[in-house]
DNA sequence: GATGAATGAGCATTCATTCAT
DNA sequence: GATGAATGAATGCTCATTCAT
């Protein structure tokens, strides 16, 4: 997290970067609510009344640490976009994205998300004005800009339910990446992805399964026997 | 909640059922951290002592509850394998189980998951001796086991992910409630786990995919050309 | 101590020893203040509602326990002047049944006393009325019963400062049983009963010291040689 | 104790030291477990949060007031053996200081002691690591250094039972103070400190005991003879 | 006589936050 | 700007004791 935090700026950005890398690394190793400000501050190497200048209250440590990551997710997605156009490449490569930025750190980010659940939200009712909500919703467009890009090149079928591939999406990759944590699995990053994201492509592009490859060439079989059939008959004086 | 946990017994199930009951909400309503074992004791109309005679501690509260819930959905489960042999239909009734319990009372029994992630791990390493994560993964067992059986029956195929496509389901199931209860949208909840079991089973499915639009205009083709073949046939004189 | 406080009696009697036998147990083992009530009760297998019925308050276990272990020793006590009338002798065997009573029961009986100091006392002030101090004050007496006696026989000086005596005779079994625990020495008891009790015998004794025996035979040979010369001094003629 | 611990220093020291003044009094007057810290931090005109600023857990008020006191003993003897070289005399300033300070501050410091024993020792196994034994042990150095220089001087006998007369002295004074304490009687202190440490001292001094009886008298006779002779002798004619 | 569920005041300790220096 | 001592409300939990059954 340091070398992303930290991009060298002047004195106060820098701090601000430290406390910021503290703070994640403590909450994600002993949760939000296990840790004080206290023990953040001293891992910072600063004093407590630092902190408080730079974050009002402990709850913006972490709403500051949401954004930090959510930052880097778009900004990877912006590249994705840019370097890659073919809708499932794209799909592919942002799940991959968001597991691994999830996953690094030893593969706490989601604590970290699910601590933040009980922090900033004290009321389901709220649950649409919170800070981590706002950064979901913006950060979903993700999938939805690559799915609708999709669509308009005629990869990607009209008639899917966006919003139920959506989540998906992003629920098969957060209960992915916790099923590669819990195998020590990282090192299938990249096949697991591939297995995540495959039922969803298959059920949003428009080209025929290739999945089905038996029915698909009894279908054939099919076809090209009725076909000679057909030929003949026709040919058949009447 | 209420309905579930109440069933009339003698007076100190009843009683436990109410501190259940009352922590059940509470937790829900402002989660695990924000809710003082005082607030439970009085909402649930018993002392403070009484509260921690039943619960040795708070977070037992917590696990009391997961094992409520988890012994539900998992009574539900048994009863859909009981009354349903179809595979695509079970995995329907299963998903609206699992979204149905995680629903009810006001859509919280996210936020339970989610609040005790904090409370019961204290550092990854011990997730994986959580009551949460035992709980999940021998209820995890019900997809598995509806997917096997379809494979013994040959509706569904051998070579899936049966991994990634448990990690999808669970996952996109969990995304799917947080979207019905955001939008407020519980009267949709069956369409929406069609929506989310659809992509699911049509990449597991072993028949031909009918959605599949190639095959599906090939088909039509084959038809029609096929009854322009009989119609020519009948003409025949015999 | 079972077999000390439960000579069987009638079936009250008999739960009320064993209540007072967990209680004597525990808090020997852990302190008083470390034992609930409810531990006790689990102990000696009785309820807790049985436990307040015979004592009915936790102080009360332990003044039960401290009378029963003074009545041991004021018991023993008896014995000894019954049985011995040497002075010497009897506050050996005093001293030994003090040291052994105290060490009995994993050398716990110290903890007791000093457990209850907090417990009764709640203010030096109130020492005077405490349940502790009336036994000690009672028992105390043995002491003084054995050098009183001893000066009646004249086997002790009548100018001894008894009071001075009696501490350190009491201050120094406490100690030294402590010494002996700490050291798992309990088998040096009588020698170390007896090098405790010596100085205080000397100082008190009417006999010359025979520790100072060199001293004592000079001075008799001076007197001796003083006597002959005074008499034949007398004998010259003036 | 104010004296003693106020001794100017910076702030924080100051208010560490007026902390272990207040607990020390009412340890002292109500006992460790009947004050709690909420009453220790108001009667030092502090918060609860500032007491637990400066000692970590309420048993390390007790200890930081035993090593205080500790230390005191310590270093008043140190001067006891700078200043006086007469092992009599050392014996009886030892004990002096150790009385005097023990019933400093209406007499109570044994009762912290006592106190003590619960808090820190939950099981005997566990003495011979408690802050306590270890500054007992440190501390009683100071009685074998007094009596093993007065051998080396030729004061003291060699064949003494060093640890069974330290037990007597510690044990003695122990008591001899308690019993000062409950006659409202410490204006008697350094009478009593003879009384305790004479017999002790007969014991171990090398010389005849010139207090006991026979040999006084006896000595008496001779000195009258002899005195007599000598008259005789002088009317000699030369 | 025995039980054990219920009580509620009390406890040691924590912690985010403030503010004088 | 930085500090860290001070705060005091709040927390989870314990425990001797009571009393209806």
């Amino acid at each position: 997290m340091s070398s992303t935090l930290n991009n060298t700026l002047n004195r106060t950005e820098q701090r601000e970067a430290e406390i910021l890398d503290a703070a994640m690394n403590m909450f994600a190793e002993e949760g939000y609510h296990a840790v004080s400000t206290r023990k953040i501050a001293k891992r910072a190497g600063v004093s407590e009344g630092t902190l408080f200048n730079y974050f009002g209250a402990k709850h913006e440590l972490m709403s500051g640490l949401l954004r930090a990551i959510y930052a880097e997710l778009t900004e990877n997605a912006q590249a994705v976009f840019r370097d890659i156009s073919d809708t499932r490449a794209r799909l592919d490569a942002l799940a991959l994205n968001h597991i691994t930025v999830m996953s690094r750190d030893n593969a706490l980010f989601m604590r970290l998300i699910q601590s933040y659940m009980n922090v900033d939200i004290s009321g389901y009712t709220e649950i649409r004005q919170s800070v981590l909500h706002e950064l979901n919703i913006s950060y979903a467009w993700v999938f939805d800009f690559a799915v609708k890009e999709g669509m308009q090149r005629g990869e990607v079928r009209e008639d899917i339910n966006i919003s139920a591939l959506r989540d998906l999406f992003f629920g098969g990759l957060e209960y992915g990446s916790r099923s590669l944590f819990l195998h020590d699995a990282f090192d299938q990053c990249e096949e697991r992805v591939a297995s995540l994201v495959d039922p969803l492509w298959q059920s949003m592009r428009r080209d025929a399964d290739p999945r089905a490859p038996e029915n698909a060439s009894k279908l054939d079989a099919v076809c090209e026997r009725l076909e000679s059939v057909a030929t003949q008959l026709e040919k058949l004086p009447t």
